[in-house]
DNA sequence: TCCTTAGATTGACATTGGTCGATGTATTGC
DNA sequence: GCAATACATCGACCAATGTCAATCTAAGGA
């Protein structure tokens, strides 16, 4: 019979006294890497406005002169914002002759929001 | 019988041809600006693992010392992350004696995770 | 062919944000 | 009271980000 055996390991395996032994293991670091990189495209308020005014229209689909009618940005600026959700996964683009239209990529906020909760 | 019952509304009331009508109200500015300081508060990976392992532990709790040995990062890093998460809401802080005991706020996620996913 | 329009890209700028070393503040133990 | 420990705060630095003016590209229309 070892020390290992009569002590729990928990109590061998840390030296800090302030502390108790955790239930689970905690998110990798590559994980919370993955989730940071999709919070930080939402976490701007006009990109959550343009997901909001994207789906709010009938068939979840703007276009650009949708989003610079109803936002005080630039067409630049509103057009980098737009990239930047196309690129984390959230909306998708498709061009009809002029016009470019959005529309929200299903099930992508419910994932994130699945993600956040399961934490 | 006028023009408004004859020609749907929705025709009349924008002067783009591009688009189609929204089906409800965007969200609000102030309600993105809202939702966003959130989302600004966990897009970080370093504090996504915090909370992570702040969750793991038996009670919920977990104190600084947990925190320096998992993430590399200076303590004063980790105590600048931990005010951020305090002040955003997501964890509160109780101090026993030398040490700080850093836990989660029940339902704080959930929230983000229930608006995120109604948007 | 040329002009106009829609929207993307570029470059520059100011602001924010993450990080650390140094220091400050309680609390504990001697 | 004094030294040591745990943690917070401060100040500085560099990187990342939001914004816009200017420019570029592509599609239509005259």
């Amino acid at each position: 019979m070892t020390f290992t055996q009569i002590l729990p390991l928990t109590d061998i395996s840390r030296a800090d006294a302030c502390s108790t032994p955790p239930t689970r293991a905690a998110t990798s670091p590559e994980h919370a890497d993955a989730l940071a990189h999709s919070l930080k495209a939402l976490a701007d308020p006009a990109r959550l406005r343009i997901i909001s005014i994207v789906s709010a229209h009938a068939n979840q689909e703007a276009c650009v002169c949708d989003l610079t009618d109803q936002l005080t940005l630039s067409q630049p600026t509103i057009s980098h914002h737009l990239k930047v959700l196309v690129e984390a996964g959230f909306v998708s683009r498709v061009k009809r002759g002029t016009w470019s239209y959005y529309s929200l990529v299903p099930g992508s906020l419910g994932s994130v929001a699945g993600v956040l909760s399961a934490i």
